[in-house]
DNA sequence: ACAATAAGTCAGAAAAATATGACCGACAAT
DNA sequence: ATTGTCGGTCATATTTTTCTGACTTATTGT
């Protein structure tokens, strides 16, 4: 028999660690969140119901790690902490949004399927 | 106490569904495969070692049933299945590509800073 | 007729992701 | 001095995803 499959190993590509992020239960939303103004971490708590503390930690220290969200503090009255999206971030609702589009058209296809 | 956040539920953005696709485990790597040629399914199984039928089978699926790609029946000699790569699914891997460079940069941005 | 391969499905087990609730240190107001 | 808020962490529980191994149906080779 011979053998024409290449036995791949993508465990570490840098894509896929990104991807992998984006993926995450309340990221997509955090990002959603954050589009237009920056946000404290209690205001993503009362913003995403459903949502907790712990998930969302994790989650804003992983995009923090990759680069899409920037954690700044804010040292003014109340002292306190800033998320906002990073330009990588405002790149990546773009293809959320490329994505949207593709899946639409996918669903209109479907329905003219039928 | 003045409520400035919004409560937002993203739970039937089409985007995100198809995002929640791509992030299943074997999903990527399956489209790298297919990415030059058409595979089958015993292909796969061998080209990705730890995966496990059933994952891909699922995996699969929900690739075809997003516009992924396409499923054909080749009436030829051992007659078999060909799964392939679609458009939709071409033009995703782009959006991998510029990930991995994304998260490349990020990755040396982290080496500088040391 | 018999065994082998391809392309799966299914139920249950194991592993990974997510959620819960208690707790903590810093700061502010009463 | 006590209470309350902010921005978390930690250990544990629950839920979801993924894996394993047995089984199946159709086709092909011997």
């Amino acid at each position: 028999m011979t053998d024409n499959t290449t036995i791949i190993n993508h465990n570490n590509c840098p894509g896929q660690e990104i991807l992998n992020v984006l993926a995450t239960k309340w990221v997509p939303s955090i990002f959603k969140v954050m589009h237009r103004e920056p946000v404290r971490f209690s205001e993503l708590l009362k913003a995403l119901p459903g949502s907790n503390k712990q998930s969302l930690s994790v989650a804003l220290h992983q995009m923090e790690k990759h680069g899409l969200i920037e954690k700044k503090i804010i040292k003014e009255k109340p002292l306190h902490i800033e998320y906002n999206i990073s330009d990588t971030g405002t790149y990546l609702l773009d293809v959320f949004k490329t994505l949207s589009e593709i899946s639409t058209i996918n669903k209109q296809k479907e329905i003219a399927a039928i």
